[in-house]
RNA sequence: GGGGCGGUAGUUCAGUUGGUUAGAACGCUGGCCUGUCAAGCCAGAGGUCGCGAGUUCGAGUCUCGUUCGCCCCGCCA
């Protein structure tokens, strides 16, 4: 049977006659006339009921309808009169006089009705209803959009859709795992995958060469609006290949996709992972805020007067400041510091700038050399903000975005830019190397050298305004150069060996140069949807909490479940 | 682990300085109604004020604890 598209539906199906099914959405019951709209996820139209007999004699049991009966209409299509079209709706030109109608299903009253405004709480308790909402049909619709172009697209380049295991083991580093616990090996554990990121480089091992999938990601960590302890990574691997290879891939898809959802996309700045830092304070930087630049001004105040800076640098702090155009007024200020203070800076100094004036508290103790030096700094108007505690440039390329973001300097559209070269590995709080991206990053250089330590990767992240879309790298392929990056990890021959023994046997017996990238898919919708929660394209999301209101997962299970696992709660 | 905001009718919310019987809108139920489309009009039903303790003559309101939801920091190679 055809399935007709409500939305389709116009003046030239007059006088056809036509079968849909769907919801009843909404009522306006005048006694004699009824309407009501059908609405299925293809649209919405008018439905009549007319009791006078004149079109039917169906009138009179449409008064057993309800909002959200799931009912099968049958009847004709007609124009409606001039001073009765509803231009809301595309079908707001026709509606349809209904002859005969089945009720296939009834629908008590809804704790909520689609597209009503309503809490998570509910939203999520009852989220098949939610889901009917046009909106959330129309995300759920793009995502279906999204992997479609996106299996299309690799599978054209002639990548293979290889699906790798759910099932798997625990690694060390990284996010926390979740675990599935073994019935056959008792005591021993399951861990679901964090990504596939170790099975494709397996599979570059065996041979495959090009390799992409679509896949579930689990990570067993405190949730935000754009994370969910399960989300879905647009995952692929190419043999032989560059840097500039991979992201040229990447790049199209992303081109496609955007093209697909009707937005302009620029194309992509390179920035290197020091430039990032030292002009945005992060490695995520935000190019639609039309605000100044991060500069480093340890050297302007390494010996100024004025102690807050000078002491502070001797310390080893570095000053950071940006300009920030527009006046501010003296409230405006003492927020700003009062946000540099949240952010964990112990103070913020604001120096106004009109023309050749520089206007703050304390530029009495400013030299005319430093004074001089910091016109030159900052071109143009405005006042700068300057910060030397802590990490100063992390701290006000903070304050940079808060700054920009409330005075209203964001700029419209997309603003993508490959983030590259990052440093392979950094010190963590105990002083261990520790790897930027993952230990499987291939380094800039010799990794056997003594500059090991400070190597750049070669990776490469791409960010769309602030927001990290997704991010790949090549590859080591080498066992040896494996086995070194483990050893300035600190990673013992016994651990690395019984944690990615399996790796190292595939690099050691032939695996080609290789690299690949993943996307977050859900960041990716969120962005093209202009939304603001990742919950938004997850049909079933979890809450804060990592728990589903819906089914009541994750829940307790019965004794003989646990102790066919050989586990024992912590409570018994 | 930490910070912030919130939980009152099915839903979204209001609730004053602690004081009589806790309100509104929408939804729901019944009635009226032949052109509405957020239909309209009339009537009605509907509340463990998240939970537990405390202060008080008296707690939706104050205190403590707890739980749930949202946002953020830590965390997320």
């Amino acid at each position: 049977m055809e399935a007709l598209s409500i939305n389709s539906i116009n003046a030239g199906y007059e006088n056809r006659d036509i079968e849909l099914s769907g919801w009843i959405d909404s009522i306006r019951d005048h006694g004699g006339v009824m309407f009501a709209d059908l609405r299925n996820r293809s649209g919405k139209i008018q439905l009549v009921f007319d009791s006078s007999g004149k079109d039917s004699g169906c009138g009179g049991d449409a008064a057993a309808l309800r909002a959200e009966f799931v009912v099968r209409v049958r009847g004709s299509v007609a124009r409606r009169p001039e001073d009765s079209v509803n231009k809301k709706i595309p079908t707001g030109e026709v509606e349809l006089k209904v002859s005969s109608f089945e009720i296939l299903n009834g629908a008590l009253p809804l704790p909520f009705y689609p597209g009503e405004k309503v809490g998570d709480e509910a939203a999520l308790k009852y989220r098949f209803l939610d889901l009917r909402s046009p909106d959330m049909m129309r995300n759920l619709e793009a995502v279906d959009r999204l992997m479609r172009i996106t299996r299309e697209y690799f599978s054209q380049l002639g990548f293979w859709d290889v699906p790798t295991p759910m099932l798997t083991k625990s690694t060390p580093e990284g996010a926390r795992d979740y675990l599935v616990p073994s019935r056959t090996k008792p005591g021993s554990f399951f861990a679901l995958p964090q990504s596939p990121q170790l099975f494709k480089q397996l599979l570059m091992a065996s041979g495959v060469e090009r390799y992409y999938q679509i896949t579930r990601c689990f990570r067993d960590e405190d949730l935000r609006s754009d994370r969910q302890p399960e989300f879905t990574q647009i995952d692929m691997e190419m043999s032989f290949a560059a840097s500039s290879d991979i992201m040229e891939t990447v790049w199209n898809l992303v081109e496609k996709i955007f093209t697909a959802f009707e937005h302009k996309l620029p194309p992509a700045v390179l920035m290197k992972y020091e430039e990032a830092m030292a002009s945005y304070g992060s490695d995520k930087p935000d190019m639609s805020l039309d605000t100044g630049l991060l500069a480093d001004i340890t050297e302007i105040f390494r010996k100024s007067e004025f102690k807050v800076f000078s002491s502070s640098v001797e310390k080893g702090n570095k000053i950071a400041a940006f300009l920030c155009r527009g006046d501010f007024s003296r409230k405006e200020l003492d927020d700003a510091v009062e946000d540099a203070k949240k952010l964990g800076a112990g103070g913020l100094v604001w120096i106004k700038k009109g023309g050749e004036e520089l206007k703050c508290p304390v530029a009495k103790l400013f030299s005319d050399d430093e004074k001089n030096a910091l016109k030159e700094k900052f071109p143009g108007d405005g006042v700068i903000f300057a910060g030397s505690t802590g990490d100063s440039f992390a701290l006000m390329g903070e304050l940079r975005k808060i700054l920009a973001l409330r005075r209203g300097l964001k700029k419209e559209g997309f603003f993508p830019v490959w983030v590259v070269e990052a440093p392979l590995f950094e010190k963590n709080s105990e002083g261990r190397l520790q790897a930027v991206h993952h230990p499987f990053t291939a380094p800039i250089g010799d990794i056997f050298s003594d500059e090991a330590a400070s190597l750049k990767s070669h990776s490469y992240d791409l960010v769309i305004n602030g927001e990290e879309i997704g991010g790949g790298s090549i590859r080591i392929h080498k066992a040896r150069e494996q086995i070194r990056v483990f050893e300035l990890m600190g990673i013992s021959g016994n651990e690395y060996r019984e944690k990615f023994g399996f790796l190292l046997d595939a690099l050691s017996y032939g695996c080609p140069p290789h690299g690949g990238f993943a996307f977050g898919m859900e960041r990716l919708a969120v962005k093209l949807l202009g939304l603001d929660s990742i919950k938004d394209v997850i049909a079933f999301p979890k809450t804060q909490n990592a728990f589903c209101p819906l089914t009541h997962a994750p829940d307790v299970v019965s004794k003989r479940q646990l102790r066919e696992l050989g586990l024992k709660t912590a409570d018994e």
